[in-house]
DNA sequence: CTGAAAGCGCTTACAG
DNA sequence: CTGAAAGCGCTTACAG
């Protein structure tokens, strides 16, 4: 260990400005009450020393607590899909706490637009210094974030996002492409002449874009690199009870498909049905890391999972709001996460954090 | 914001304890020159009142400045692949520079195991708080890990590791689950009957355990699954001049291959090779996100790419030694990389930091 | 063995 | 409009 080197500071900039640390700082801030001809003089030799303040002494003297509110879906079970975002956003808060940064989560239900409306108002009772939201119901978010713009909250999409809305970034997949691999995969491992099937196992298709352009990226690809090949796509809205296993078996009758391209997480329910029938040689994929699809996927039922780091997303998502609101940095608008490929092979390597 | 929340000071511990802060901060950090008695009682204290340090105040304070040294190979190249963990280091370190946290990086010889042991002799020089080593020469590893043991220096493994040299952790990949998702890979699109073929373009296959292991693995891969297929190993030694590409020739005629694996970076020789040759309908795959293999992944040239994010390994490494050491935290003893699957259908979204 | 004081770089009232 | 002082939680000599 040796002594640190040194480092400007607003004293050295005092002294050489021949004014008080008092008055560095408020012109390092914009408080005002600075003649514009000192505050020129500060401005230029801040500049020329090229000042980074010192985070550290900053906030230990400030003493200031901020706040940051996520508002995502609610999980329907604790493995479900939703956690995962949530897992990281408490990751990153639980490093940041030395720098007094905190959150409040709240969660809405997925079925009803009038909660998200109620939980938008809880978020904004709290008064955040910064938001992460999933825009999940367009017209709902539309409103949130007139607020939060009136109130220059700054705010982050992550999953998904609106477009100019205002937001200081996104966080969250392309859909389009991450379909595009998914036509690449199963086209490549599907054997010659075998159909292909989309099947979207969801509620209301309108809220779903991220499926819409999945399945608009898969058909693109075969567009491109196998047009001779027969795919077509399958909406499975209700899996509750199952009524839906008999719409399968009738499409089964007509014609066995050579590979299934389930378009979200669902993907262990055709995993199940396939086991179920014993059916074999249909290839399978899907997405995301739930417990189950892991068990399909070791044991060879699905073949790949193509998946988002959502962990990441909600650390990165948090991050971004720390660097912004405490560092006063700039910060990306679009964040692509990496579409992974996740397979038996690599699965047990495959994780969010090191 | 809101004013913070309290928090235990040592402060707190010193009135309850009835004794002075620098008492508190004797026992804190053992330094000795306390009684017995008040030091249990103090002990007791922070126990009870669950009492954590504050970094930011600590740092502050201390004005120490703590000297992390790294030892890679030296990139032949400013676009080798060694140049990437590098990156994570550096990024790592502008991060941590408000804590006083400063590296200093030395490479050596890919080919020249005396400029290892002169650069780890300029590692020890500069008496470094903590190391990152590749530890590419076994016995010149040995001689420095035994030096930084000696002087309690802390030492972390990237990329490879000694097995129990009494290091803090490693960080890297596991080479032979790496093989057998190529083998998974290569196995499923190649069509039946397509003989495959493992490429090793490396000149000394003793200080290449990744490659034999990715080797192992590719072949187990293959054993467990397709045991009809016919499967080689080619070893190039020499890719500086052409003769090389006579070897290949000269195999070609014998049987051309339905696919190819490269057990390294260096894929994008093949690659050249078959659109030299016209030759297409060779499947091709091997490892890491240079820039050349990146344009044959865009061409159709190369199919997918095996990647181990170099640049987080880096970052990953001097976290570690950060956490260690500054933070005094237990850190995790073996970190394996995720296995990454890159196509030319996400490569654009491949990226090691978000 | 123990305590009181100065200082790290910054922020925050407060006095003028 | 400006400066001087106290304080954030901790560390580091120094005095006793």
């Amino acid at each position: 260990m040796t002594e640190q080197n040194s480092q400007i500071r607003i004293k050295d900039i005092a002294s050489r400005a021949n004014v008080s640390i008092g008055t560095v700082d408020r012109v390092l801030h914009n408080r005002g009450e600075v003649s514009e001809k000192t505050r020129r003089k500060v401005l230029k030799i801040i500049k020329e020393l090229n000042y980074h303040p010192n985070i550290l002494a900053s906030t230990l003297a400030s003493k200031k607590t901020v706040l940051f509110a996520t508002l995502f879906p609610q999980p329907p079970s604790p493995e479900g899909y939703w956690n995962k975002p949530l897992k990281g956003v408490v990751m990153r808060i639980a490093e940041l706490q030395q720098y007094g940064v905190a959150t409040q989560n709240f969660t809405f239900s997925q079925t009803d637009a009038a909660d998200f409306e109620k939980q938008a108002n809880a978020v904004l009772d709290v008064n955040p210094d910064g938001v992460v939201l999933a825009p999940f119901y367009i017209r709902e978010s539309r409103r949130l974030v007139g607020m939060l713009i009136e109130r220059k909250i700054p705010f982050i999409f992550i999953d998904s996002e609106l477009k100019n809305a205002g937001q200081l970034s996104y966080v969250g997949q392309d859909s389009f492409q991450s379909g595009l691999l998914s036509g690449k995969l199963l086209g490549t491992i599907t054997p010659a002449g075998g159909a292909i099937w989309v099947i979207h196992f969801a509620k209301e298709m309108d809220n779903q874009n991220h499926l819409i352009q999945r399945e608009l990226g898969f058909y693109e690809w075969f567009r491109q690199n196998q047009p001779e090949r027969a795919v077509r796509t399958l909406e499975i809205p209700n899996t509750d009870c199952c009524d839906w296993e008999k719409t399968i078996d009738a499409e089964f009758l007509n014609q066995e498909p050579g590979g299934i391209f389930v378009t979200n997480s669902k993907v262990f329910l055709m995993a199940e049905y396939l086991q179920k029938n014993n059916i074999s040689g249909v290839r399978l994929i899907g997405h995301d890391l739930l417990e189950k699809n892991r068990n399909f996927l070791e044991s060879n039922h699905v073949d790949f999972l193509i998946c988002q780091r959502p962990e990441e997303q909600g650390y990165s998502a948090i991050n971004k709001l720390f660097q912004y609101v405490i560092l006063k940095k700039q910060v990306e608008k679009e964040n692509y996460t990496p579409i992974d490929i996740v397979t038996k092979e690599n699965v047990n390597y495959y994780k969010d954090f090191n």
